[in-house]
DNA sequence: GGCAGATGTGAGTAAAAGCTCACATTCTTT
DNA sequence: AAAGAATGTGAGCTTTTACTCACATCTGCC
């Protein structure tokens, strides 16, 4: 397969008709990984809800992990575009500003399909897919610690790089649990306001204790 | 069986003999997940290593799932039991010293086996012990939310269940990306002392806003 | 010793799921 | 229109795996 190919596909589509094909087989991955869970979703199954023949998903993936990778990877894609978009966005806004409208991003991200990214984060590295998790967790920690550079003057002295780690755990499995466990704390800004507390607190030092030294760890 | 078996226990050992079966195939199956992974741990397979046939062990486990359960309840009790005897040790300790305490603690108990931990942490959910998971989960928040009681006093105006929920799921991601991927930072306290300026800032509140306090309303 | 209950055995069964392949249908090109 | 390429089909093959059962062996007790 071609080396640009990272989920696999067996056959580039030619025809309008075959795109289609591929669209639905993705498609009903997505809704069955979704609403059944990974163990429901077979290649069988798939493919009677994609409408189309067991022949021809397995025309374009050459198994079924190949399949989940390639959903994987859409996702990954989207919710990257997302956070860079954002980041640029806020560049030049206040620290608070900025903080907010990337937790926001994230929850937006996270609530567009919870089920499916859960079983995505559970399923894929078990798949062969460790390397483009990888991928993207190192992606949003470039982003955030490029930001925290940039913003180096308003902060207490620290290392980018550390920092930027911490975030990033910290907020994906906030928000994963807040829209998992506590939709309701999305509905107004509570969730928002309470990670924002959190990074800013991290970021600033704390009110009574702001006297520590700059962290001599390395990463990397 | 009996109703305070919630690993489902197929028969009691009664012998010997048979507890020492039982433990057999629960480590066979604990080294089978750690270094092989879920789907590797088919029950033949379990049995082999274990050294027992494959009949004995449907003879205390039901079906596989009862098995990984069981696993799992052990390893949680376990985590909880450290947690609760660290949250009396701490009970009097000056602030800093009781969150680092807490976070060594996490840090100790996800050491032990994190292979096997995020195994089961990923898994345990789709075989029928989201309920089990939940369980540990609010137990810690309740740990945390008196323990956050208790010292409201030391902290800005918070919301203990709320601070707790955050608190537990951020570290809790924390430790575990830690563990996995930088298990450097876990040989001096450069992990501990990040988490704990991250957990006191978020409770202390930041230097900067608590000086200046925000243009905007905190809250909408 | 000898009996009864507890424990251990592993070949075999049945169901599930991934995947192939020989063939059918549709599209593109000349 | 015709041919060849692209795409679609689905019965069924193969492998895997959870699980059973008829029987063997062990252990404690009289």
């Amino acid at each position: 397969m071609s080396p640009s190919n990272p989920s696999q596909i067996r056959k580039t589509p030619r025809q309008r008709r075959s795109a289609e094909t591929v669209e639905a087989i993705l498609t009903a991955a997505a809704h069955i990984l979704e609403k059944e869970g990974f163990d429901a979703a077979t290649t069988n199954h798939v493919a009677v809800k994609a409408g189309v023949s067991i022949g021809s998903l397995y025309q374009y993936f050459p198994n079924k992990e190949s399949l989940v990778r390639a959903l994987n990877d859409r996702h990954t894609r989207e919710i990257l575009e997302l956070l860079r978009k954002r980041f640029v966005e806020v560049r030049k806004a206040p620290m608070e500003d900025s903080v907010k409208a990337i937790v926001r991003a994230m929850v937006e991200v996270h609530r567009v399909n919870p089920a499916l990214h859960r079983v995505l984060v559970n399923i894929v590295p078990s798949i062969g897919g460790l390397a483009e998790t990888r991928v993207v967790e190192d992606s949003a920690t470039n982003l955030l610690s490029q930001f925290l550079k940039a913003r180096a003057a308003e902060l207490r002295p620290l290392n980018p790089d550390l920092s930027a780690f911490m975030l990033v755990h910290a907020v994906e499995a906030l928000t994963h649990a807040a829209v998992l466990e506590h939709p309701e704390l999305l509905k107004g800004d509570v969730f928002v306001n309470e990670a924002s507390l959190m990074i800013l607190g991290y970021l600033r030092g704390s009110a009574e204790a702001s006297k520590h030294p700059p962290p001599r760890a390395a990463k990397k």
